[in-house]
Formats: structure tokens, C-alpha cells, sequence
DNA sequence: AACACCGCCTGAGCGC
DNA sequence: TGCGCTCAGGCGGTGT
């Protein structure tokens, strides 16, 4: 599912065609998948001025997991990919099947460079090219902003990026806060960009057991963490991101981040750094792997922990 | 205030 | 072969 090496990658694959495109036409097969901004009446004239028709696409951001496509009207808007949401760029016939169901929103799109894909059909047609959202799940959408003021609004409810965090920074984010420091890894207003794979990676890399009450770290901990989660998610942007089944850069190109994964999947199978089996686990309702001697909770804890739901098996 | 937990939604994977 | 059940989880909303 896209954390923030997914969303990185998928903004710089897109951004050589898609940054100085003129937007021409619109289509909106599913409105629901579509946030306004408050007050707008949800009309195609609307959809049409929130998603671009008509201006250029700017530039792109990143906070996290969210990406923002700022137009040249002053409007932005933001792509959540939630688990299973894509957006790429077709030309030509477009697939075919069930790969062309769920594409909520498709925009057409004039780049101002010529496509590595074929623009024409099977019959020879030259057809424009489309930036498509698609989501399956729909637990993604696109939520749209009048002005880059009120962008920079919601966005101050984030934390701070993951991929350059800092030992300070980090260490004022979990400061005093007593739940499991996974929850508060995976909580985007603490720290933004960190999904349940990357949160389990760099929590094994830094030898911190998930459960570690969050503020209870002292700064050699916090140091590792900050070090472990650059490093992971850096390396996994530099990879194309992690394709579990869905995720998919600008040309439906998948992600090869997983090869390089510790723990995530793997419950039931040896660490990697030490060879006892790793545990599974749930932690704030997220599947959680973990290694019981690499990262040993009784380091920050004088009593055993609570519960003994720990089991060694292979989910799926 | 801080944190836990529900429910949205679909398709993969499994057992029978 | 096919049906139906379970599970996956980001995130906003609601409950404690």
C-alpha cells in the first residue's frame, strides 16, 4: 500500500510529463472520490475549476503520504492513494478488462513532452493522453483547495516529513506521549509519511520494540530511529517503492522495495540480523512483525509486557 | 487531551 | 469449478 516512498516516486515519475501540461478536458466517473472545498456546490462546473480544466499543471508537492498538484489558476489539489489508488498516464487504446474499471477521474492532458507510450489505438487512431485516478477500494480520493493558503492549512495538521526527519524533531513529537511508539510512527499528525510496512522496517532496524511506550525513548534511541527511517524510506524511494499487489508509478511500472524489506510479511520466518523467528503481532489494529531479541521491550520496561498475544506464525 | 476503535470498500485467497 | 467467508488497512468519525 503507498506510504511516502510510493507517493515520492509516483511524483517524480509524473512530473516530467505532467508539470507544464495544459489540462483540456475532464471526466469524472465517480464524484463521491472527489472532496471540494467547503461551500462549493457540486456541479461540473465546479469539479471542472477544482481539477485543472483549462489551466496548466504548475508544479508538484509532497507532504507524507499526500500529493499536491498546484495549477497555474492558483487552485491545488491534493491525490490521497489510500491503499489501493493509483495515478497514471495513458495514451493510445488504455487497458482493457478490469484493469479499466475503477478510474473515478481521467483528465485530459497536452504534455509539453512527447510520451514514451504510443499515442495511437489499434486502428491507427491517435487518441490524447490521460492522467487517470483509479482506487478500487476507494479509501483514497482527490480533495481540493481554493488557494495554496488553504493547502498550507491543512497540511500544518501534519507532522513533519518522514524522509528527512530529524533526532531533535522526532524526539519533540514523541516527547510525553504514552502509547505504542508504532502507533504514534503510524499516526500522520506526529509524523508524516509512515504507513504499517516502513513502520515495522525501521522500528526492526533500530531495535526498538513497537510497544516501547513512545515518550520513554532515550536520545541514542530516538537518534537510531530518525537515522533508520531516512535511511529505509530513502533507499525504498531510490527502488520504485514497495509493490505488495497494487501500487504502480506513473506507467503502471510496480516497485521493488520489497526485496529489500526485514520484517514486513515475513512473521513465523528467521531475522534476519540475529536468526530467531520473528513474532506477529497486532498493534493498534495493524498486523505488526516484530523480532523478539533484536527488539526487546524490556530494555524501556522494568515488568513483562501485557498480554502474550505474540504468536509465531506465517501470516499468510 | 489523549488515545482506542469502528466502518468504509473491494478483491485475493482460502476451505469445502 | 465455484461459492461464500475472512482478511487487508488509511483515515475520519465517534466513543472512552
Amino acid at each position: 500500500m503507498p506510504e511516502l516512498p510510493e507517493v515520492e516516486h509516483l511524483r517524480r515519475s509524473l512530473d516530467p510529463w505532467i508539470v507544464g501540461a495544459r489540462i483540456a478536458a475532464l471526466r469524472v466517473a465517480r464524484r463521491g472520490v472527489v472532496e471540494l472545498a467547503p461551500g462549493e456546490r457540486r456541479d461540473d462546473e465546479a469539479f471542472a475549476r477544482a481539477l485543472g480544466v483549462g489551466s496548466t499543471i504548475a508544479r508538484t508537492r509532497r507532504l507524507g503520504k499526500q500529493m499536491a498538484v498546484e495549477l497555474s489558476s492558483g487552485r491545488v489539489f491534493v491525490v490521497q492513494l489510500g491503499m489501493t489508488g493509483s495515478l497514471t498516464i495513458e495514451a493510445g487504446a488504455g487497458p482493457r478488462g478490469v484493469e479499466a474499471r475503477h478510474r473515478h477521474v481521467r483528465w485530459e492532458i497536452v504534455p509539453r513532452n512527447a510520451l514514451p507510450i504510443a499515442s495511437v489505438d489499434a486502428d491507427g487512431r491517435t487518441r490524447p493522453a490521460r492522467l487517470v485516478f483509479r482506487d478500487p477500494r476507494r479509501f483514497g480520493g482527490l480533495v481540493a483547495y481554493a488557494s495554496m493558503r488553504d493547502l498550507e492549512n491543512a497540511w500544518s495538521r501534519l507532522g513533519p516529513d518522514a524522509l528527512d526527519i530529524g533526532t531533535n524533531v522526532l524526539g519533540d513529537r514523541l516527547a510525553g506521549s504514552k502509547r505504542p511508539l508504532k502507533a504514534a510512527l503510524l499516526d500522520q499528525s506526529v509524523l508524516a509519511g509512515v504507513g504499517n510496512i516502513y513502520a515495522d522496517e525501521s522500528l526492526h532496524a533500530a531495535r526498538i520494540h513497537p510497544r516501547t511506550p513512545a515518550g520513554s525513548l532515550g536520545r541514542d534511541a530516538v537518534a537510531r530511529l530518525a537515522a533508520e527511517l531516512r535511511r529505509i524510506l530513502g533507499a525504498a524511494v531510490e527502488r520504485g517503492g514497495s509493490t505488495l499487489r497494487d501500487y504502480r508509478d506513473a506507467f503502471g511500472q510496480p516497485g521493488s522495495a520489497v526485496q529489500i524489506h526485514q520484517v514486513y510479511g515475513r512473521a513465523g520466518q528467521p531475522c534476519l540480523a540475529c536468526g530467531c523467528l520473528l513474532l506477529g503481532t497486532v498493534v493498534q489494529a495493524r498486523t505488526t512483525v516484530f523480532c523478539p531479541q533484536c527488539q526487546d521491550l524490556s530494555t524501556f520496561l522494568n515488568h513483562s509486557p501485557r498480554g502474550t498475544s505474540e504468536r509465531v506464525s506465517a501470516s499468510r
